[in-house]
DNA sequence: GATAACGATAGATGCTATCTATGATTGAGG
DNA sequence: CCTCAATCATAGATAGCATCTATCGTTATC
């Protein structure tokens, strides 16, 4: 049974005379009582009752009516919500990334602009990010670059640089500056290995001829600044992420001779769709950094 | 938009595989991918996402997706109740007729045979019960005969006897029989001109050559037998009535040379489609008085 | 790098919704 | 009682579209 035919029972049902529907329908009067024959004979029974000039609706009709309206209903609804999709007025997005602080003023943005929007922000590691894109888990990853890998797009949105990172009450806390060697003999605590900040600096220690060892290990950066307030040790956290705790008690040195630097960027599956709201954010994170986009 | 396209929709959701939604629904692959692009430029956004191997449903798809469900749930439900009409586990009836004293032991057996089914009785005259049914008021009417009138079918149900009535007190009350002619010499009290019944008696007054001069003018049964309790009058009452209101205290005496009678039968429009709860109470009353029905 | 899996595309075909013309029945008016 | 207009049903022709088979392009897998 077909939709068209229950537009014409409609039709029929609101006029109960099927020349003025026909009429209304812009169809003729023959193919309306046709297909109204075989909405009946679909049904197995008569949905009206046409008595000499007269068309009654049966009971069968009625039922058929009430739950017909329904239908109609439905696929409105459906219509509407996806062109509310198309509109931003509603949307789902569900976002992977190396560090909440990475995107953090964002999403709040974001927000901001389209508050009908959900977002679904979870911080797992970059290999997590990209499995979730991969089994359609997550849409969008932000995450530090090295992708190498053909079925992800990956767009630069910033540069993130390194610090040392102690307490204000540190003997270096008065330092402009250390170079990168230094980090040799500076009693640390950092990121476990699993993390790619920590294999990052653990390459460049390498590049630099010596190895990192730090003397305690953990896997959060919170849990990391927390450390850092027994003045004991120094660590390494990303400068993003200091904005985002923004605490007086500690101090940040730069790191030269290398710079620790790394590019931050947007990854999603290569060729997938963009939908409106995909779509949207991504345009929204590359403007709120300044990238020109397409 | 057609309904086989959100069946089709349907499928490769399941399986989100064109081809083995192909297989179940017994179509070939390329149609219903092109089945599938069809309803995707109707809603104007993709539904799914192909990418490699693997088919995804996007957020429009997912909203089509649980629309779609409701509109066959609705369908399924209109179908379901109109078998339940079929099958007399659902349904209404609307029945007038010229007092409810005439169908109350059917319309109770029937309820008993068929409790699901919903009956609006009211007692009409006979002119408002054929207006009724020509306006499609009302399904059934159960009448006194004569009814002349091309658009209505008329089944004999039983034959209707009309009684002297007066109180066990009145001076009348010990006669076994009482002629017609002397309905001209009893202080009578009768219904209003507008009764059929009225109308009748005096049809047979005129016959046997007297008119009746009712002594007081009532227009209900109820207020007739009322009225006699006074042991002043008589009134003429149909005997089904009286089987109705089994009053010991008052007494019925058959009239005789002639005999008033009148057959009661049951009307409803001609050619009208019977559907199955009218065309079950129809044999329910017919089988009721033991006629021989179709 | 060959192969299998899978969806998309192209062109042919058959079903069916649609049309016009006409018939049948009904109701209103002279 | 007859005629005419209104209304829905029927019949046959036609055109549009869903469907098919054959084939291509791409993507995983061994």
């Amino acid at each position: 049974m077909e939709l068209r035919l229950l537009e014409y029972f409609l039709a029929v049902c609101e006029y109960q005379h099927f020349t003025k529907a026909a009429e209304t329908l812009r169809i003729s009067q023959p193919t309306l009582s046709h297909q109204i024959k075989l909405l009946e004979s679909y049904v197995g029974t008569p949905l009206f009752k046409r008595v000499g000039r007269k068309t009654y609706i049966t009971q069968a009709g009625h039922i058929l009516l009430g739950h017909s309206q329904k239908v109609f209903y439905e696929l409105d609804q459906a219509n509407l919500k996806i062109k509310e999709i198309q509109g931003l007025k509603r949307g789902k997005l569900s976002i992977s990334c190396s560090g909440n602080h990475l995107i953090t003023p964002s999403v709040i943005s974001f927000n901001q602009k389209y508050p009908e929007i959900e977002l679904s922000i979870q911080a797992l590691t970059t290999e997590e990010t990209i499995t979730g894109l991969l089994n359609n888990e997550v849409n969008l990853g932000v995450i530090f670059d090295q992708i190498q890998n053909d079925q992800i797009d990956f767009s630069p949105l910033f540069m993130e640089e390194f610090f040392i990172v102690v307490s204000a009450q540190h003997e270096l806390a008065q330092l402009e500056a250390i170079s990168f060697k230094e980090l040799n003999s500076i009693p640390l605590i950092f990121l476990t290995q699993r993390y790619l900040i920590r294999q990052f600096i653990d390459q460049l220690c390498i590049q630099e001829g010596f190895s990192l060892r730090p003397k305690i290990e953990l896997n959060s950066l919170d849990s990391l600044l927390e450390m850092i307030q027994f003045n004991k040790f120094a660590t390494i956290l990303p400068h993003s992420y200091l904005e985002s705790r923004n605490n007086v008690t500690i101090k940040k040195i730069p790191i030269v001779n290398p710079k620790p630097q790394k590019t931050i960027g947007l990854v999603y599956r290569k060729n997938a769709y963009k939908d409106s709201t995909m779509d949207a954010f991504i345009n929204h994170l590359l403007q709120s950094y300044n990238v020109t986009f397409n």
